[in-house]
DNA sequence: AATTAGTTTAGAATTATTCTAAAAAAGACT
DNA sequence: AGTCTTTTTTAGAATAATTCTAAACTAATT
């Protein structure tokens, strides 16, 4: 997928050069990438970068929004710019990521229990598994 | 809460000593502590051990499905002994997690879209935020 | 242009977790 | 009990993802 120069906005946040190519990588390569994987890329880019930035760029994206951390157990943080809201599947035959979107109108206190008065910022539902076929 | 001796078993696995009484400290204290922490309160014991044991015993009790882990972000592992399924509430007032448990009846699958074929070994759900009042 | 504020960078530091290999404990068998 | 075998515990070293530091650079502002 190719993403124009002006899609790479995320609002509130100065696109440098590099952020915009980290962020371009995210939108072009939709695959949860860490940020080493993320590193290596655009050490292949004509912006080549080092680890920290892209570290830093990662770390800008997600306080605004743009981006999303996927946590499976201890493995390195993956990234995702899917910002509607979804859950990710593991399959632990392939290691790939598979976003998963909520049913529609379904939301987490449909399925769970939650204390009266719970104020939610951040959901994360993670399942792991394998595909059959 | 007191937990008694016998009830110290979790099946397939020989319960030595250190297995024991960290699955006591965790049945007894249920507030989904580190593997530092635990160290620390194991430390208080009558039976101090290795931070190394820690891990190995935790690492037993959720490969016999008798603990579960916890992963918020890049927080050091948690741990928890309700084997029942649920999900996590964290606190960011208190630092506190909770457990959520399912609606009766409800499953994930009728949260998400999940893709045809897809068999789930685990389950994750964790929300962060607040609790008003 | 000069000043200021924000960003990038290399490399060092941090730290949760895993690994190693030797000692101790537990289980099996006699 | 005593011997043999397997598993567990342990201290300390190693690993690796992430964060920190402080200097160089870039972009925005006056
Ligand atoms: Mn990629
Ligand atoms: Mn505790
Ligand atoms: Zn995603
Ligand atoms: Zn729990």
């Amino acid at each position: 997928m190719k993403v124009q120069d002006h899609q790479l906005q995320v609002p509130g946040l100065r696109m440098t050069k590099q952020r915009k190519e980290v962020y371009r990588a995210l939108l072009e390569n939709q695959d949860h990438p860490s940020a080493s994987e993320l590193h290596s890329y655009m050490q292949t880019t004509d912006s080549p970068m080092s680890l920290a930035t892209v570290y830093n760029c990662l770390e800008a994206f997600v306080e605004h929004g743009a981006v999303k951390q996927v946590n499976i157990d201890r493995e390195p943080t993956r990234y995702c710019e899917n910002s509607v809201q979804h859950g990710h599947f593991h399959d632990q035959k392939t290691g790939k990521i598979h976003d998963v979107n909520f049913k529609n109108g379904m939301n987490v206190s449909d399925l769970l229990d939650l204390p009266l008065g719970t104020e939610i910022s951040n959901i994360e539902i993670t399942l792991k598994g394998s595909i059959s076929n």
